[in-house]
DNA sequence: TTACTTTCTTGTCATATGACAAGATAATTC
DNA sequence: GAATTATCTTGTCATATGACAAGAAAGTAA
């Protein structure tokens, strides 16, 4: 339970960290390329990476694979547009490698709440936290040019090592020979 | 304050927003071009737009004019990013036409969280509610193109009828020169 | 009105990217 | 190891967009 307990500590500052963390069930183990969740499915719980990367997708009207968003081992995963709108599974959250990761399951979450208002501000917290990181993500698209955005992930050995082309391409929003001539015209 | 409370009833379900609703201050007249917020500032609160347009926008390294955000009235307007991150405020807020708007201040909100821990909700929700509408325009930007952004525009009169085309262009990603062409293209 | 400022359009040229296709390379499975 | 699959690179061509500049149109103020 360390890895959670950082990742509290870092992000989201609780009062008692301690009884929260024990609010997520046992670790659960995916293989590679399996799915933590589909379109349609039930989503009503986030997922903490113990182990492994996961990726977020959909299928665009013409049928490509399109890269939401990745997590590495100490961040959390799940469908948030779903989460937060309390709809169904919009995306497909898969393991990109054999992965291992614990669920905090909407009910618990919602038991806690009961127990303890200071665990309110987890459900706030935690939403500003995702708020911040996608704005800063809107922002390189609105601001930046692919090879721009690529060049920020360079620093990250995670996208760099783990994340094969074709995903990380249409997570920068191009395609993939794109990023390979941009990959060339870098190095 | 009926706006407000609609704007509860529509985005925000709480069990009792009158009071909620009163912890807004009274309201406060901006002209036109007159700014809300500078970056640096203190932005330690959220700014119900009663009347009129405001817009978020920065400088990016080359000195352009970078519009992030608008909002018309019957909306929430603010530095989110900053608010957010507990930072001082990062973007300029202005009016863009004369306009009216009543500021909830943090420690107002603080209190009415002593008070009733049902109003800790508001801080989820709203945090929730802001992460969806950036996750959409993330998306829309990162699976869209500029005309297929600005044709998504087109329904709604508030930003064809009240958005100068340079903002419009520079939230939409493009100069306003390429906006032109696609607005000629399309009509 | 007149002058001035702001906003929008258009032209030219260079470049980045997409679509599509063919191979090359690497990884996985049997 | 061989076969198969997955991943990445490269070529060609068409198009969208940016940079820059000039001018038209609309709005604002004296």
């Amino acid at each position: 339970m360390n890895e959670l307990k950082a990742f509290f500590k870092k992000y989201i500052p609780l009062a008692d960290t301690e009884n929260f963390v024990r609010a997520f069930d046992v670790a659960q183990k995916l293989k590679k390329r399996e799915f933590l969740l589909k379109p349609a499915q039930n989503c009503a719980y986030l997922a903490f990476v113990k182990k492994g990367t996961f990726r977020v997708f959909f299928y665009d009207k013409e049928g490509t694979e399109i890269t939401v968003w990745f997590s590495f081992e100490g961040m959390m995963i799940g469908d948030l547009l779903a989460l937060f709108q309390n709809s169904k599974a919009i995306f497909y959250v898969q393991a990109i490698e054999d992965s291992e990761i614990s669920i905090l399951p909407k009910n618990k979450l919602e038991e806690l709440y009961l127990k303890n208002p200071e665990y309110l501000q987890f459900g706030r917290k935690y939403a500003e936290y995702v708020s911040v990181n996608v704005m800063k993500r809107m922002l390189s698209f609105q601001t930046k040019s692919a090879e721009e955005r690529y060049i920020e992930l360079l620093t990250n050995p995670n996208y760099m090592q783990r994340i094969p082309l074709k995903y990380l391409a249409s997570y920068l929003g191009v395609t993939d020979s794109s990023l390979s001539r941009i990959r060339k015209k870098i190095s």
